[in-house]
DNA sequence: CACAACCTACGACTCTGTTCGTAGACTGTC
DNA sequence: GACAGTCTACGAACAGAGTCGTAGGTTGTG
């Protein structure tokens, strides 16, 4: 049961670490490290620090070493990295149905503010006028 | 950046098991493992096997022992198991928003036969009546 | 200059998930 | 009864992710 590298989609940690960058833009290590300290996780700057190392490697953030304390930017989008793990959602357990998802997330999460609710019937109207 | 026990979600390659075991009911070891071996992905008897084990210690799985080749059952429905990682998806990369996910996936895979494009806009209807 | 405060680098450890080999037990057949 | 085939049990190895401690370098201030 080996899976595919999967495209290289982000783990939990390093969408911790992503989720900082897409909000404030090039982060140094000490700032990303601050924004994920919480009362319920607390964690050692070390840890933020090599996580981003890591990333690095990967290629998921570039560095900026040109200060002291290097700055860090994302180079993968939040919505590719949406689309990504959406995408291995589908696949892996909805039959590659994105409906049965939509289904599911309507259906289930009792979710949306009326705007989201009008945003979403416009989205599908216009795939049906796709249709013709 | 320690993470939940998030409410027990199985890992990809319990969902494998899982999902013949929903399609086909209650089954073998051998059965489940002849129905996962593909062209692209070998595996041996005993890692099926084990893994099914682990499931059966997570309580994911019961196990009828009454015959020589256990016959194994999931505990845990298809739906709920849709639910548990779509609540995961929603909650670490959609800032919680049902409503951001639906638009992910709808507008990204250009989804859906017609039936399902139905399927959708009656759900919306649904949700809609319900504001009064 | 000394020293505190900060930075990166990196090795080591733990945990979980996956994989497989081997061992021991139970068939069924010649 | 021997033997091939099948079953479960289980330990061992490995890889990936997250965690942290320690070491060594730079900076700024008295």
């Amino acid at each position: 049961m080996v899976f595919k590298p999967a495209l290289q989609r982000p783990t939990e940690g390093e969408i911790e670490i992503l989720k900082v960058m897409w909000d404030r833009g090039p982060c140094t290590v000490r700032e990303v490290h601050e924004d994920l300290q919480t009362a319920a996780r607390q964690t050692a700057y070390t840890t933020t620090l090599k996580l981003m190392q890591v990333m690095h490697g990967k290629g998921l953030v570039i560095r900026d070493e040109s200060q002291r304390a290097h700055r860090f930017a994302a180079t993968v989008s939040r919505e590719a990295t949406e689309r990504a793990f959406v995408g291995a959602l589908i696949s892996k357990l909805f039959d590659g149905s994105a409906a049965r998802l939509v289904l599911q997330a309507l259906g289930n999460d009792p979710p949306t503010t009326e705007s989201e609710l009008a945003e979403i019937r416009q989205l599908l109207q216009s795939i049906e006028q796709e249709r013709s």
